[in-house]
DNA sequence: TGTAAAGTGTTGCAAATGCAACACTTTGTT
DNA sequence: AACAAAGTGTTGCATTTGCAACACTTTACA
């Protein structure tokens, strides 16, 4: 279920989170959890509900970083969290388990064979992370919409290797213009471009690759 | 000198590199260092030299992802180096020393206790890998080239601690064009408009922010 | 089941951006 | 010191994009 502890088993998952001194806390809709985090190094992990990380610049703008279900990890380690400006609100009611980042190497947790299997987790958890952090970016370089969007399907077709052109989209139109950071209506009239030049066919949710 | 393998002393490093089964290669100028390399998981150091990671898409775009320095760490713990279309390139004559994801929680080696600090860098690598992604991603997303120009020097100030308003330019405007992944010349043209605007100041490679 | 909220699809227009091309300066190399 | 290579600064122009505004459809939920 939690990505973290994977391959750990119940009871030595007890073990662990003492030693680890995890402390488990609820928390009520839209609330920030953040507020009464010390925000020093410590990963989260939703026990059950979602959240919602917004980052606010200088200038006041906001945007949201990330989005996060359950099983799912966040905190210093994968963001900049510790940074004021950022707060994470939950999306509905939602528990959530906090260790501090020092409690993953102290002296006791090392003595254990279970030890091997959650660090091989939290590196996993990481890479992870990293892979879609870097193919975001190579898609935001990306100099016009019409190429975004062309990598991103590509992107998606490489990742259902299922060998067929045809790739279904998971997404909603507007979140994807968010995720490629482009105006969504420049993005659906590129898409309408994409249809009349021959270069994708759409059916419903599915979109035929013609290149 | 290298990331990986701070804060363990040259006695331990030979132990922990045998352990390991790390392997060093030399590569002359101008080579790819993946071409005889099996692309399962791994980490690579690079003891000395520096290289230049560049994927090319599906149709034919290359790119820098990443340029790397001697001490620092690559692989595919770190960037889909597995895909196809991504090759990295030596710059000058470079060393790299290659270890195989799986060796890093082999039985032998999680006996020693220089391997909880080796751990630990490795964390810490990944994870300040995370943030620069993200703050890279953060300022890919601003909507326009005065936005970005803005939120970056922001980000420099940020950093560079001391209080002052003054941020001093390490990197080309050619580089911060690219990193940004805006048109050179509209992004200098926009540096000038910020500049009549009165919002900030040139005055060799330092620029005082007014905002 | 009805209503609000979110998402889709489209357009005209203004603004921002990329591209090409140029002269000029700085940096690095032999 | 001499030359090549890389970087800077600028501009006109065409293209792309964002923005605003709209009608319409789908989804969520009380």
């Amino acid at each position: 279920m939690i990505k973290l502890f994977e391959n750990i088993s119940e009871k030595e998952l007890l073990k662990l989170k003492r030693i680890l001194k995890a402390s488990t806390q609820k928390f009520k809709r839209n609330v920030n959890v953040l507020s009464n985090v010390n925000r020093e190094d410590f990963i989260a992990l939703i026990d059950s509900g979602s959240i919602e990380c917004i980052y606010t610049d200088y200038a006041g703008n906001k945007t949201v970083i990330e989005e996060l279900e359950t099983g799912e990890v966040f905190g210093s380690l994968t963001s900049s969290i510790q940074e004021e400006g950022i707060s994470c609100i939950t999306k509905e009611d939602t528990e959530i388990t906090f260790i501090e980042y020092n409690q993953i190497t102290n002296d006791e947790i090392f003595k254990n064979d279970f030890y091997i299997i959650f660090i091989k987790n939290l590196i996993k958890i990481l890479t992870e992370q990293l892979n879609t952090r870097n193919i975001r970016i190579e898609l935001l370089t990306k100099k016009t919409t019409r190429d975004k969007l062309l990598s991103y399907f590509k992107y998606i077709e490489k990742k259902t290797k299922d060998g067929s052109k045809t790739i279904k989209m998971n997404t909603s139109y507007t979140e994807l213009a968010n995720y490629l950071s482009v105006d969504r209506s420049a993005m659906m009239r590129e898409i309408k471009y994409l249809k009349e030049d021959g270069i994708i066919e759409i059916i419903g949710k599915k979109i035929i690759l013609h290149y």
